[in-house]
DNA sequence: GCATTATGTTTACAGTGATAACATGTCCGA
DNA sequence: TCGGACATGTTATCACTGTAAACATAATGC
């Protein structure tokens, strides 16, 4: 994640060739094109079309398509776990707010369906979960604070690293089916799910019942 | 698997011109290649291939690829479902037997990837919740059976239908971040899910807290 | 027996990701 | 200022994909 930005970062403007900053516009034609619901069937050439360049130039950026799409989903990370944060805030923070981040995933998901797949099916190795990233392990640490600060303490680390992944699941799950149509995508869901008490007790070993 | 005993021979087709039944061989090979790793990436191509037939010849059989694939997902949904009923049994029902249809879903999901994604992506409109089909409802049923018996009567249809929802979502979330390498594939993570309680409150309006 | 139909093949086309060879613009040092 | 060195973009090409059209062969029905 050297130098990306908007290409109104960049400092050596002399730097500019042919095209002013490529790498910039790639990525750029590329989120539009994401957003503009053109399915998980972007395509490099697509892109180079796009931006109105010859569509090997693009490995003169990126060493493939991965790799664009890699730079793509952190962009994408970034936007959502802002989302996430507005929505937090909004909230007023505490549980309430806590919900509200995942209401804000599953609406993420549903207005950028094509980019958030890409997100879930091209995040590095490890995923949110590693560290290799500062910037978008945002959404992640947001999560983690969340859920320490709602669940008991005695549950330990276990407890927590658990809750975070019963919580994310949860939305990421409403966010999928929504996404492949399996159940339907309406804002009524959403606020069931918002206004529905969300509890995170950890009984591991409990027989239950 | 209906075999004949000519061993179809491209290199002199005097005999194997007509395939004995070369539709359920294509959907067999299919089944085998998703299941084999082959993620995504599965071809028509690759299928006809594998069975030693020309790549258009599937166009007999499959007005598309995505015909294709709508064929093998309900076959796997069928599989997944017997999966899960099989698990029910084995927990000797209630709300135990539940989770372990739960754990049942996930452990499919990993089990078989590439095969779980089809499933999802190319799921007929309406999805698993859609009355197209007889079959593949049996999943849908068994949830909907479950959650019934499990939510408080006042809860309503209106209940019902969302602890379906949230249940679904949670262990789809689950296998979809595991696929997706965002958590980590664990069989002690399942576990924990699986001796975790579940508890289907019916608590839209409350204030929380 | 012969025409019809079902099934499989060959050929072809547009689109994709990717590599190699080539062309051009920009920068840096003499 | 000049001239290489390097960064960037282009053209040509390849292997692969899904799919359509025309053709070939086997099974079936009159």
């Amino acid at each position: 994640m050297s130098d990306n930005a908007n290409s109104v970062n960049m400092t050596a403007p002399s730097r500019g060739y042919h095209h002013g900053d490529l790498r910039a516009a790639l990525l750029d034609a590329g989120l539009d094109l994401l957003k503009s619901g053109s399915a998980e069937t972007l395509s490099l050439r697509e892109v180079a079309r796009r931006v109105g360049v010859s569509p090997t130039a693009v490995y003169r950026h990126f060493p493939d398509k991965a790799a664009l799409l890699k730079e793509l989903c952190i962009r994408g990370a970034l936007e959502l776990a802002q989302a996430q944060a507005q929505a937090m805030k909004a909230a007023g923070g505490g549980r309430k707010g806590f919900v509200a981040t995942g209401a804000a995933y599953i609406r993420y998901a549903v207005a950028n369906p094509a980019l958030f797949r890409i997100m879930m099916a091209n995040m590095p190795p490890g995923g949110f979960f590693s560290s290799d990233f500062s910037d978008d392990q945002v959404g992640i640490k947001m999560l983690r604070d969340n859920i320490i600060s709602l669940v008991p303490k005695e549950a330990g680390e276990k407890g927590v690293l658990f809750g975070m992944l019963m919580s994310w699941a949860q939305v990421h799950g409403l966010s999928m089916l929504m996404l492949d149509g399996q159940i339907p995508v309406s804002e009524e869901t959403i606020k069931a799910f918002e206004s529905s008490q969300m509890e995170f007790r950890f009984v591991p070993d409990q027989p239950s019942e």
